[in-house]
DNA sequence: CGGAAAATGCTACACTGTTGCATTAGCAAT
DNA sequence: ATTGCTAATGCAACAGTGTAGCATTTTCCG
């Protein structure tokens, strides 16, 4: 069915450990996110269901990625534009920076950058999470213009 | 005409100080965000127009937000939802962060607290500004929790 | 005042996401 | 394998946020 997605048989098993029927759209957008090596949008992950032939609806596909955070087997992070963006595993567990490369428009987590306790606010303020986003260029590009630059422009 | 906002009179010459015609809802809407003491919505703005009976059409006020942070003089924030808040000041000159409220939903800039260069990236990453928002209860909430458990629930 | 350019105010549209509801399909019990 | 309950789906319709095109109005400068 998914000749084209390294099938991680274990999504199957990650569905029914948190109490989901296993479905079709389901299993799918879960390898998708497995496999993306970035942060896909809806738009892109209905994408790769299409290139994928897997059968989907706009309005399911939301309320999957709806389900998977809510489950903790997916987090959401804010991208550029006003959509939204997805990406394998629960968000608690890591409370990590993401980086917005300006050039390619992808979204990346930096699983290391962690914004924890470095911030002293001002009286009153009770923070409880801390989102932290870099925007700048991100390796691939960068690999990309150096290679542009050395061979002349 | 504008009763009921305070005018800071050089509204007008900020706006001739960066090359643009002075109009109705440039005025307005610049009085309008110099008073609100945090973010405001497109939406916010709109309703603040309406309460001070200053006619307006939804276009021209994107247009007009969208200019003022063109010129420096407003910065603009993503909210809790996905509409953007605006804000009195240039971004430019105060890399500063954010503090989104998740009681009463307003976003407050938090001059004193600056990402700078406490980060250290993974290889390959270079970041160019850095965005920094808190989520929790602020100072105002923070009191009405604490006197509504002083009174006995 | 008169004219050029900037802003405005329409209308119409695009994108992202949600709601309601009838239908289908997954899964446990039989 | 069949049955039946309920989760999940698929569809249509809608809501919120923002943008595009373009004729009309306003601002400002001489």
């Amino acid at each position: 069915m998914s000749a084209t997605l390294h099938p991680p048989r274990n999504s199957a098993e990650l569905i029914a450990a948190h109490g989901g029927r296993i479905t079709r759209t389901r299993l799918a957008v879960l390898e998708i996110l497995q496999d993306g090596g970035h942060s896909l949008s809806h738009d892109d992950v209905a994408a790769r269901l299409s290139a994928a032939a897997v059968p989907h609806d706009r309005v399911t596909l939301y309320r999957t990625l709806d389900w998977l955070v809510e489950q903790g087997l997916a987090h959401r992070i804010k991208g550029p534009d006003r959509a939204w963006r997805f990406n394998f595993g629960g968000e608690k567990a890591a409370q990590h920076a993401h980086f917005h490369c300006d050039r390619c428009g992808h979204v990346l987590c930096l699983e290391s950058v962690r914004p924890d306790e470095r911030f002293a606010l001002p009286e009153g303020y009770r923070p409880e999470r801390a989102e932290l986003v870099f925007h700048g260029t991100c390796p691939d590009c960068g690999r990309q213009i150096g290679r542009n630059e050395a061979a002349g422009s």
